[in-house]
DNA sequence: TTGTAAGCGTTATCAC
DNA sequence: GTGATAACGCTTACAA
């Protein structure tokens, strides 16, 4: 049996083409006779309309992009992305979208421009990150594209946006090790001209300010989300500021970097020095020791975001929305009471 | 000014619509002085055709599909993934192609069938593991539309497929803990029913053969590449096999649990243990120790798929082909010579 | 070498 | 409630 079309299934039918598209779209204004007559060669031959011819008619593809930029390996390995695109995956398959995943990289940026602004017509993107151009959001709004951002970005009020409670989220990290005893707590964090970074900044901050305990801006440092950087600053530290005792770290591959630094440098932990990570990466918890952290709902960010732009691909009027998400503090085993520091 | 198309174009350059559809497409057989006129216009006003109207009028798509299993959070969150995905899409865009990547779960089974292989129109399919069932490949193969395998899968010698040397990695690796001296070595391995497993585990058994020392069958576990599996088999091994000195893993995330499961059990790696890792994960040099493993080329994995696939979508004739890329010894600080044992 | 015209498989508009 | 018919934007014989 060949293919079938509209024009098969109609004459099969005894109706016509456009009874067929009404009842595929669920049109009002057909009988219920001819509804059958349809559904049942629709089931009996398995008819799928064909969405390349739906989407020229309609001028609408129901596929979205989702735009990330290829970062290191490092950060791309870290699982972050996967569980971040699978919560914007199976919410849009369950609404009747298909998802394009795309790294964005200055190399390929040109061909991924044509493509995504040019050929293809998506009906909305996410952008997963900052370093999608603004560039890329300009084109995008110029062709009255939605677009949900992953992270807020204060540049783009406009546009809705997802994103964890970062200050709460430091804030409690902090508290946490605060309560512990610690008053000497160095903190790494990632991304630069991130809101986010300013945020978790504050937070950690804050916490200290709160318990009346100073601040040291000198042990704070700002570098990316990778293992490296966590590695190479918690290096430099450990002979730098001999009496800092935890450390609160942004990411939890900073963490990870910074474990391995501590552990080359034979200072255990949570015995000599405790840990907090950001994140609460599925490997987190198998980490040596396994990481206390803040754990973000990366699925859900996902599925919200998907959520948000499906919704203003539907109903374009809306105002942005800007949706925060409340982090999780998972206590585990890299985080201990402060030793021989009587108050 | 309004969105192009070809007509505007055609009217602008003073040419036929088909004439811009030559020089769009590279066709011989028009005048050098039209196609000037014509590739004028197009930068002029950066043309670009419809991928749609394309699609409809060619039959092709130019997308493909990248399906994987939606196994557990562990798993997806250890960046093969994320890397294998990568090398298909980058190698995609050059060529010209664009990716759907798709996370096949039992739940969402029937959605992503339908879209997968009725109304959406896809080139071609990359399946990335065996979850991937035989029903989906079947109705792959009915509709005609090309499919590469990442791992190769006897069920199917007429299906290109790209996998690493798994028996030799797994060589590799045991022949590295044996030359350290360990005789008691224990295997634990991923998923079953593959021929990867199978052939990690021949491999494995091969190098001590040929070393002239006894395996011990009981000292193989398979089960699944999880972090989990590993600290579950490795705590368990800890009791009852007091006498082991090294372990090999078929994963890095299996080696993660495992490496866990010793450090709680206070026996320190590698002085008292040796552990062997394969993948090469990014995140595998700041496991504590940094672990030595066998390294696969999982972009590269990734590159070629997408380059047979690709190849097999251009020129249906040809025969499977199923290729092998060598993986790579990478000695890291998880092993070391056995201790106390002369002999 | 160029242009005309017939698809590709839908949706959408309008008479009926 | 139904059915022609004209889009949608492109490719591709085929004729000129």
């Amino acid at each position: 049996m060949d293919r079938l079309n509209i024009d098969k299934v109609a004459k099969l039918a005894h109706v016509s083409r456009s009874v067929v598209s009404r009842v595929i779209n669920n049109h009002p204004n057909v009988s219920e006779e001819a509804r059958q007559r349809v559904m049942e060669v629709v089931e009996k031959y398995n008819y799928r309309p064909n969405s390349v011819a739906r989407s020229l008619a309609t001028r609408s593809t129901y596929q979205i992009g989702v735009l990330t930029s290829r970062i290191g390996e490092e950060s791309l390995g870290n699982g972050y992305w996967s569980l971040l695109y699978l919560g914007i995956f199976e919410e849009c398959i369950r609404r009747g979208y298909y998802v394009h995943f795309s790294f964005y990289s200055s190399t390929m940026a040109d061909e991924l421009h044509q493509y995504l602004l040019n050929e293809h017509h998506l009906d909305g993107v996410i952008c997963l990150n900052e370093e999608v151009t603004d560039f890329t959001v300009k084109k995008l709004a110029e062709k009255e594209i939605p677009i949900v951002l992953v992270g807020h970005n204060p540049a783009y009020p406009e546009i809705c946006s997802v994103d964890v409670n970062n200050y709460d989220g430091a804030y409690k990290a902090a508290k946490h090790l605060i309560e512990l005893g610690h008053k000497q707590v160095g903190g790494i964090f990632g991304d630069q001209n991130v809101q986010e970074t300013e945020h978790r900044i504050k937070g950690f901050k804050a916490a200290f300010e709160d318990a009346g305990l100073p601040t040291n801006e000198e042990s704070i440092s700002v570098g990316s989300y990778s293992q490296r950087d966590g590695y190479r600053t918690m290096n430099r530290w450990i002979k730098k500021y001999p009496e800092m005792t935890a450390l609160f770290c942004a990411s939890d591959t900073i963490a990870m970097g910074a474990l391995l630094a501590l552990y080359e440098n034979k200072i255990t932990v949570p015995d000599k020095f405790s840990v907090v990570g950001f994140d609460g990466l599925p490997i987190s918890r198998y980490l040596i020791p396994p990481l206390t952290t803040v754990a973000q709902p990366t699925y859900g960010k996902g599925e919200k975001a998907a959520q948000l732009l499906i919704d203003s691909i539907n109903n374009r009027e809306k105002d942005a929305v800007h949706l925060n998400l409340e982090p999780k503090l998972v206590i585990r085993k890299s985080t201990a009471p402060v030793k021989n520091q009587g108050a």
